[in-house]
DNA sequence: TAATCATATTAGTAAATATTAATATGAAAA
DNA sequence: TTTTCATATTAATATTTACTAATATGATTA
């Protein structure tokens, strides 16, 4: 969950989508995306480590720069941890623990009136 | 893409990333949620404001309380705009500029040299 | 080897976002 | 109709995150 949601901090830049989206369809160099999106050399550097913490990035060096793109398995099981979305363990936990509660709440309600609306918190 | 963008930063929230897991499990009203997440009424509020602006739940009153969960189908296109995702039209504007000049740059280095590495910025 | 250039890193500041506390709203229950 | 309770909103503060400017690194070219 804690992967999940660093990739998701990840994109969730407008400049990092956009990075993203060039990075997904080919290779560019720093200075590129520098160009592509008017920023800073040290802001595209700066952008281009969150991808790099998340070992996104494949790096192919040609000359004197350095062409990144985004490597496809990584993103897509970063993917497939999203769309396959479920509570996690810890909030499962405290979930059952809740319900339980809650079941005792409705039974207290029950005795006291049939009619009653269901006891939440 | 702005509206992606404001997907993306709607569940890449530690809090929020359990509100959808949660919601997309079942249906929870904020007093719940505040229990699950231990955290206060208000910042429970304040985060589902977040995904009611994507119109992304579903509300079901019963007696005192609404029901959230997660609109399925609004969810699932968000997921999908994400998974087919591509270079919009002005990035592709400029970056059809950018591959212009790259390709004049191209042609001047090899006019000088015939082995220098591809011009870059 | 010295100079140059692309990229990375760091520190300080600016901007955005989350949290808390207080209050408002509006519907259900008494 | 008054009270109570769940949820929403607002304003102030605290915390994160982005950006700028300066400098570092390390590889290529002269």
């Amino acid at each position: 969950m804690r992967e999940l949601l660093n990739f998701l901090k990840c994109i969730a830049d407008e400049n990092r989508l956009k990075i993203l989206k060039l990075l997904l369809d080919g290779q560019h160099c720093v200075c590129q995306m520098q160009e592509l999106l008017d920023k800073s050399q040290s802001s595209i550097s700066q952008h281009l480590s969150y991808f790099k913490e998340l070992e996104l990035l494949n790096e192919e060096k040609n000359g004197k720069w350095i062409y990144y793109s985004i490597d496809r398995n990584v993103y897509d099981n970063y993917l497939a941890n999203l769309i396959s979305l479920k509570a996690d363990s810890l909030t499962d936990l405290k979930l059952s623990q809740l319900k339980n509660k809650m079941d005792n709440l409705d039974t207290a309600a029950e005795i006291r009136t049939v009619s009653k609306k269901r006891g939440c918190c």
